[in-house]
DNA sequence: ATGGCATAATTGTTATGA
């Protein structure tokens, strides 16, 4: 079972390079953040022609999450469960796991209100699982956190250690969420860290190999222990067009 | 060994990202 995540950054502008990636790497499932388009505008018929089934909670202009699959996806359920009108979560059962796709809110600047609303994102979510679900549930988190666990996901720490993706506040809430019963699967193949999926657009980060680790898959344990080998494709970050973001891939037996 | 911001909503400029 291949399980992957990518922050597409706008699903339309990445159409074509999405369905080439679902050909050549074909994911068990696929979680996409970003989408940018209202549920009106997913290319459905294209992602079906690729061979997926989809599960949308998209939203016009920002946000928006999907959960792709060749598998049959059933009790989908979008956000959660409150009067959020922001489109950052979707989750869904595909083969008797619990898979959700989470676009966590980025947060801007420390100190701002978007970075109140990040915190605050963070402890619902946190809330979420311990009302919804249990840490011996079969469960699957995957998404852009916009968090950077510790300096081993910052090819320059010096230079991101007051940004949103690494403030302290921002990764204790995520600790407290990976606490309540997750293993963070990619690091359990990268202990030593040093691999990125995300890389600014700007001052050449890509070549210069200025990345950050801020997309996840973390698992429950008993799914975690099943997991095989962790990756991120670079090389869907080169060429035209591409997502500031690259997937994110683990296997499981 | 890739590309120097990008995207959507609009139509010139702004909000947002991370």
């Amino acid at each position: 079972m291949k399980i992957a995540t990518w922050n597409l950054n706008s699903i339309r502008a990445r159409e074509e390079r999405l369905y080439r990636w679902l050909d050549a790497e074909q994911p068990d499932v696929l979680c996409l953040q970003e989408l940018k388009a209202q549920d009106d505008d997913f290319p459905f018929s294209g992602v079906e022609a690729a061979g997926y089934n989809a599960a949308v909670y998209g939203q016009k202009t920002y946000n928006g999450v999907a959960i792709l699959s060749n598998k049959t996806i059933t009790n989908v359920v979008r956000g959660m469960a409150d009067d959020d009108p922001q489109a950052r979560l979707i989750q869904a059962d595909i083969e008797g796991i619990r898979i959700i796709s989470a676009y966590f809110p980025n947060g801007q600047q420390v100190g701002t209100e978007k970075y109140q609303y990040k915190l605050a994102w963070m402890k619902r979510l946190k809330a979420f699982f311990e009302r919804e679900a249990s840490p011996d549930d079969p469960l699957v988190l995957c998404g852009d956190f916009n968090v950077a666990v510790d300096e081993a996901d910052v090819a320059n720490p010096e230079k991101w250690s007051e940004s949103v993706l690494c403030h302290a506040d921002a990764r204790k809430a995520l600790e407290e969420i990976r606490a309540w019963g997750f293993v963070d699967v990619f690091r359990r193949h990268h202990p030593d860290g040093g691999v990125y999926s995300w890389w600014d657009y700007r001052m050449l980060a890509f070549p210069k190999g200025d990345g950050v680790r801020i997309d996840h898959i973390y698992a429950t344990s008993a799914v975690a222990e099943r997991s095989t080998a962790a990756s991120v494709d670079r090389n869907e970050r080169k060429g035209k067009k591409p997502s500031d973001h690259a997937p994110l891939i683990v296997e499981f037996d």
